[in-house]
DNA sequence: TTTGTCTTACATCTTTGGATTGATAAAATA
DNA sequence: TATTTTATCAATCCAAAGATGTAAGACAAA
């Protein structure tokens, strides 16, 4: 049962009231959209996004305070169905990045053409994601950087190839935050195995305790896990 | 210095011996790119890339197979600015995103219009990073499943919010492999102190020990550092 | 067969970590 | 002003962690 007459309900946030009231007139003007509220503030945007339920939010972020971050990650837990775009003057890479990975579902410039906020609009309306091409090039590029400079570090030499299979096992049990008793449960071994099996895996990754070696571990490719507690 | 005359230099890899003739023909009627090699084998694919250095792969991804991928990643590896285009004949979102992750600088599907091809090849040909719209559009579907399912834990409820900020201080020099010692040290307060505080931090996070301390600080929002041993 | 590695195990000893109680002064808050 | 929170420090006490040396059986490689 799809509504298809209906016309999808925007909300407005943007922090400058002169940039909000452009951007409501245009929507009304050159597009089907009906703007049920507008505000200058963010968390006041959160209340209204709770009491209108709009079927998209457009949200300004401004680079040097961070509410419209924080408020797309609020917005997203109260699992509303809301779809954010995010209106910005910042093509900064990092910011896209961020709020995409917040699940906003479009990330448009001011500076754009008013046609290229409707196009979004559309999109993410039918339910898909856009990002403009350019924005997406960019977001791709801090994107592989980010994986490429995981993967050098690694890359150096890596200590826990070192380990036996049976030390991995160990460690493993000690990036789940257990001590000596639960690892000799777990593995069905003496305590004092499992002492002798800790103290030659400081050796190989050269650190003086347990908090240190599960550092390593997380930083050089083990897995992370629930605590076990 | 550029070159601007020089026609791109493109090798193809494609284990399907008809398809890799197709696109050879495709490349040398409709465009402007050179083929310097053809292969049907990843790994000889990787030496042609050695001897040659092209511009451009053409690389064929296979689903079941994952030698494309890793490929890929080999040929990143060399890091002889060779750029790497995926052909596809799965729109797989998994595929797409590991694809992209190591490093692809492109994604066409096979079943998509030649001109397409041909425009990604001159997207990235000019140094940036090309992805059709329907495969943006899954690609970022499946990013922002994968850290939405990070986040959900997470939003239950951080006990990281009832530190103070000098338990949060402690914390994250816990979080550098730091014993009593040395916190006391780089704070400049007794070690007892230090014991004060690590023990609040163990009852506020709900906690037994300093490893599951550490573990709960990563898995919810702090910081990851290189371990100060 | 010998050599080496891995896994298991124990004893001993020292150091570190963690729990508990109590106390003081400054700062924030009601 | 009174009260609470925060940051500081100390003394105990016990448990846990870590260092070191030794050794036996299993197993694989030379």
């Amino acid at each position: 049962m799809r509504e298809f007459k209906r016309k999808a309900r925007v909300l407005l946030i943007d922090d400058n009231a002169d940039h909000l009231r452009g951007v409501k007139e245009l929507i009304t003007l050159e597009s089907s959209y009906d703007v049920v509220a507008t505000t200058t503030s963010a968390s006041m945007g959160i209340n209204l996004a709770k009491k209108y339920r709009p079927d998209l939010i457009l949200m300004d972020v401004n680079m040097p305070e961070k509410d419209g971050l924080q408020a797309i990650q609020e917005i997203e837990k109260l699992d509303l169905g809301i779809r954010v775009i995010c209106l910005s003057g910042y093509d900064d890479a990092d910011l896209i990045f961020r709020a995409m990975k917040l699940g906003a579902k479009s990330y448009v410039l001011k500076t754009m053409a008013s046609a290229q906020l409707i196009y979004a609009m559309d999109e993410v309306a039918a339910g898909k994601i856009y990002l403009p091409t350019a924005l997406t090039s960019r977001f791709f590029e801090y994107f592989q950087r980010s994986f490429k400079e995981e993967q050098t570090v690694s890359a150096e030499e890596n200590l826990l190839t070192y380990l036996t299979s049976r030390e991995e096992e160990v460690l493993d049990l000690l990036t789940q935050g257990n001590n000596y008793k639960g690892i000799a449960g777990k593995l069905f071994i003496s305590e004092t195995t499992v002492k002798t099996h800790v103290n030659n895996i400081f050796q190989k990754l050269q650190v003086n305790d347990r908090t240190q070696a599960v550092l390593y571990a997380l930083n050089n490719g083990f897995k992370r896990h629930k605590i076990a507690v």
